[in-house]
RNA sequence: GCCCCCAUCGUCUAGUGGCCUAGGACACCACCCUUUCAAGGUGGCGGCACGGGUUCGAAUCCCGUUGGGGGUGCCA
């Protein structure tokens, strides 16, 4: 337990986990670890949550995914709201009992009239002076103070909102259950919350939640509202629309780092990042340097290209043990580790995902005696000049009689042969590589075909010259 | 409707009145390297929304316009 500043990162559980949520808990955790706070989390869970132990769990899993682990002494948590009702009840008592709130028996219909009748704005505060008690169907209204309401955010500044603008909104429900806005302030005020940093589509509500603080006799906590992730249309991100899940980023192969730092990099710039060409940075420096003073006021577009290449890069800098280790992952359980090992540094520098290397090398892992299936227009355009027969041909016979089966005499046996036609590299390994692995791109040839072995790439060699003399590909 | 926020290359951003001929990253284009594809290297394209002020001087401060987003429930 640590003295320090308590932030709050408050998820709902849905069964997914979203981008916008990972980059505002990092936010949170890179401040708590800091400043030597508190990550407290609470999980906003609803009665389907509560059926749904599962869905916590995903919460928990993705967040030490990302590095904020339960383990961590600055994590704290996590908190149910669920477990908190009692509290809600009785601030709203007290609320009641000091003359902060009132009774109101309008239904949201009736209140909806009057607006439309009174040519007004929501509710008009018709009940405030009727000095109605509790009652079934009876509503609790917040009493809105007179004045002005004055929010100060640590991204944004002073931000003041004319109370006349806030209607008596409702604490609790005519079935006696208490809002969401009363449980969120009432679940800080027990959880002695100190700092709330938060997307910035709450900042509306902010001047409520700031009320009921001072209403509940506690001084509100410092507010920072971080902008909001959008997608191209510049609209906030939406499990509907984009591609938000953190989950889905994970299975399809980005790598935590990768995008714990692409996420940082919304809405904020490492120091130094300008000077050293490079927004890679690594976690420690993340934490040690983030402030949210230094937070963008504007939405920021997530760019899954520009993940990607920070994915790329990641990647790239995995030591090869590690590489092979983190990508075995991503494997069919059938393909031989060793043979992947031995391939494994020719693609670590060709990859976005971890998830696209079984397509890339999957012609490593055929089951000997596996018929080729050429692509067709790779097929098409390694073997239409006339040259690509004979020469393939050519190729076999200084093959088979290579004793030392490696990339070097591999590629010294094909330029010996292409010398004979006066074609160059490029161009000669085509037939070869389409022959071996049924396409036109991928790994380096003669690396692949040491790993492939000898009997198994003459084999395709030969059925590639059988399928040229019988007229095609297939 | 009402309230709030926002506004620098296509995108993410640096910039807090003179260091700005507006810098970097991603993307894109070209060239180099090259065993296809990548990676790497070099170079290029490309931006302060608009209009008024303030000031000797404005991307930077103020006002307005326009544009975008968010909030606005007896949802969470």
């Amino acid at each position: 337990m640590h003295a320090g500043p308590r932030f709050r990162f408050a998820p709902s559980p849905t069964g997914s986990f979203h981008v916008g949520g990972a980059r505002t808990a990092l936010q949170n955790w890179a401040l708590a670890r800091r400043v030597g706070g508190t990550f407290v989390l609470r999980i906003e869970d609803t009665d389907e949550a509560r059926n749904r132990p599962e869905w916590t769990q995903g919460i928990l899993d993705a967040l030490a995914w990302i590095g904020i682990s339960a383990d961590d002494p600055h994590f704290e948590g996590p908190y149910f709201q669920s477990s908190y009702a009692d509290a809600h009840l009785a601030a709203a008592q007290r609320l009641f009992d000091d003359g902060l709130a009132y009774y109101c028996d309008l239904t949201s219909e009736q209140v909806q009239q009057r607006a439309k009748d009174l040519g007004i704005n929501g509710y008009d505060g018709y009940s405030r002076d009727r000095g109605l008690g509790p009652g079934p169907g009876r509503v609790l209204r917040f009493r809105v103070p007179d004045g002005a309401t004055v929010v100060d955010d640590l991204v944004r500044g002073e931000v003041t909102f004319d109370n006349t603008t806030i209607e008596d909104f409702v604490l609790v429900r005519g079935n006696g259950t208490p809002v969401f806005l009363l449980a969120n302030v009432v679940d800080d005020i027990e959880m002695a919350i100190t700092d709330v940093v938060r997307a910035e589509e709450h900042l509306p509500n902010t001047p409520k939640q700031q009320l009921l603080w001072q209403a509940l006799g506690r001084q509100a906590p410092r507010w920072a509202h971080v902008p909001v992730l959008v997608n191209e249309q510049r609209k906030k991100l939406s499990k509907r629309r984009d591609k938000v899940a953190l989950e889905q980023y994970r299975d399809e192969g980005y790598l935590a780092e990768a995008m714990v730092n692409y996420l940082m990099t919304l809405g904020w710039t490492p120091p130094g990042a300008e000077a050293a060409g490079s927004e890679i940075v690594s976690w420690t420096e993340i934490e040690a340097a983030f402030q949210l003073e230094d937070v963008t006021h504007s939405p920021a577009f997530f760019d899954v290209k520009k993940l990607g290449a920070f994915n790329g890069e990641y990647i790239r800098m995995l030591p090869l043990d590690e590489f092979v280790d983190r990508a075995g992952a991503e494997l069919p359980v059938d393909w031989d580790r060793d043979r992947f090992a031995a391939i494994a540094p020719h693609i670590q520098q060709r990859l976005t995902t971890l998830r696209e290397i079984p397509d890339k090398i999957d012609f490593l892992f055929w089951p000997d005696g596996a018929v080729v299936q050429y692509d067709d227009e790779s097929w098409a355009k390694a073997f239409d000049p006339d040259w690509a027969a004979p020469l393939l041909a050519d190729v076999i016979n200084v093959y088979e009689g290579l004793v030392d089966w490696s990339a070097d005499n591999l590629k010294v046996g094909l330029e010996d042969v292409m010398s004979g036609y006066e074609l160059k590299l490029g161009k000669a390994q085509a037939p070869v590589r389409v022959a071996v692995t049924g396409r036109s791109v991928g790994p380096p040839l003669f690396e692949s075909m040491e790993v492939l072995g000898q009997s198994e790439t003459l084999r395709r060699l030969s059925m590639a010259v059988a399928a040229t003399a019988s007229g095609g590909g297939r």
